[in-house]
DNA sequence: TCCACTTCGCAAACACTGTTCGCAATATAG
DNA sequence: CTATATTGCGAACAGTGTTTGCGAAGTGGA
């Protein structure tokens, strides 16, 4: 029986209480499946290839983790633990923002995790945790508990969001993009972005290229504000 | 010769010019990709069913398209043309969540489409007709260009992300990731969570469950006036 | 000490997947 | 009528996640 469905991973037990002792572990088979994605990527981490790696075989993973699904949510949240909290200054923003970097940063070093936090987010012990933290800096704050749950739900998918775009990702699409853009902008239609692509282009000295830490700093100050503002007034 | 690779396949022609001509279409398979995809999801899409549903044989898709992602690529910018483009009503907000409204419906018509957006955007034809038309709807913002590029890639996002998390990802997921959300706050662990849930779960009138329309379109105004308004100052 | 009992390890098999190859069929241009 | 160019596609290749079945390896109780 392989543990009841519908429950997380994290609720069900790791090791059993009789017979004979495992000779792996969950931490054990996360670590080498991190290892294997940071050096070549998610699609490399195949059952077989995180087995090989821990000497064993593809079907003895599945005495562990009921399907490859569960392996992935323990990758992302494993790399949760590299998060280090630093009691609020008294400034939500500034805490944030911090906290922002840590994300950018272990994001840097596991540029799989984007597409993990972005298409599964997942919720578990480590996961947990950085939501208490996010919540501890907005102690005081005033905006309603359903505000600081969604702003931390989009903290955690705007910074995978540009790291993705950021990473590995971006090289070669972003200039494939670009490619049919110029193409498209030939042909004389799409007026504006035309306008606006000749504005930026020159050089432009107020406008020139920013950072992309800047660039990511800068916008998550504006959707952090933004959402944990006075409501707009809208009609 | 599978044509030049690193562009992308827009700008690879799609019928030659002389030999036998071709008895489909990209329009055709494309379809067809995207009516299995309605009926059953994404992962149903293989280069075998479509094929099937076109009376085909797989080897057959690769002289319309270089390999799968090409094809996700293709049904990804399709259903663009199902936006609907009113003028300019010259409140910026209000047309920009007016398209974040039709985002919303055609995310819905198409469950898929969120996991594309997501990790994959493309930006084909009709993906340059929404940004142009997003453009437009903002020419008369003081925002620099980068800002406004910023603000579209963030307003399909947003709308992707928050769709993910209200449909199909959402119903299995959301349930098994509270449980243990329960299971954690029962060990007394986790201040400020336990305090913001028990604040938010009685029936508190002021703080009623919204509608996800309302939501989405409350964290969409919030999220495009903190982008599209003057830098908030920080240290 | 022995033995039921429980769990683990894992080779082999199953049902898929995307993609390539090679060749026959089919159209067009000259 | 003849190159020539392109399409259609069965078959094969190298992978994938997962299940099954059974032997090996420990543990708790008698």
């Amino acid at each position: 029986m392989p543990a009841e469905s519908s429950h997380p991973i994290w609720m069900r037990l790791e090791a059993a209480a009789a017979g004979r002792p495992p000779g792996h572990s969950r931490a054990e088979i996360t670590a080498a499946a991190i290892t294997i994605a940071d050096r070549e990527g998610l699609e490399a981490v195949s059952m077989r290839r995180v087995a090989a790696a821990l000497g064993t075989g593809a079907a003895s993973l599945y005495r562990y983790v009921d399907n490859r699904e569960d392996l992935l949510d323990l990758m992302s949240d494993a790399v949760g633990a590299e998060y280090v909290y630093r009691a609020p200054t008294g400034d939500w923003l500034t805490d944030l923002l911090e906290l922002g970097e840590q994300a950018r940063a272990i994001l840097r070093r596991h540029p799989w995790l984007a597409f993990l936090l972005l298409t599964r987010p997942a919720l578990g012990p480590n996961g947990l945790a950085l939501l208490e933290h996010f919540l501890e800096t907005l102690a005081s704050h005033p905006a309603s508990a359903a505000a600081k749950i969604e702003a931390f739900a989009i903290f955690s998918a705007t910074s995978a969001l540009f790291m993705q775009n950021e990473l590995s990702g971006g090289a070669g699409r972003q200039h494939r993009n670009a490619a049919y853009l110029r193409q498209a902008l030939a042909t004389g239609s799409h007026r504006r972005l035309g306008e606006l692509l000749e504005a930026g282009a020159p050089a432009d000295p107020s406008q020139h290229v920013r950072d992309p830490a800047d660039r990511y700093r800068d916008i998550l100050a504006r959707i952090l504000t933004g959402l944990l503002s006075p409501p707009p007034d809208l009609g």
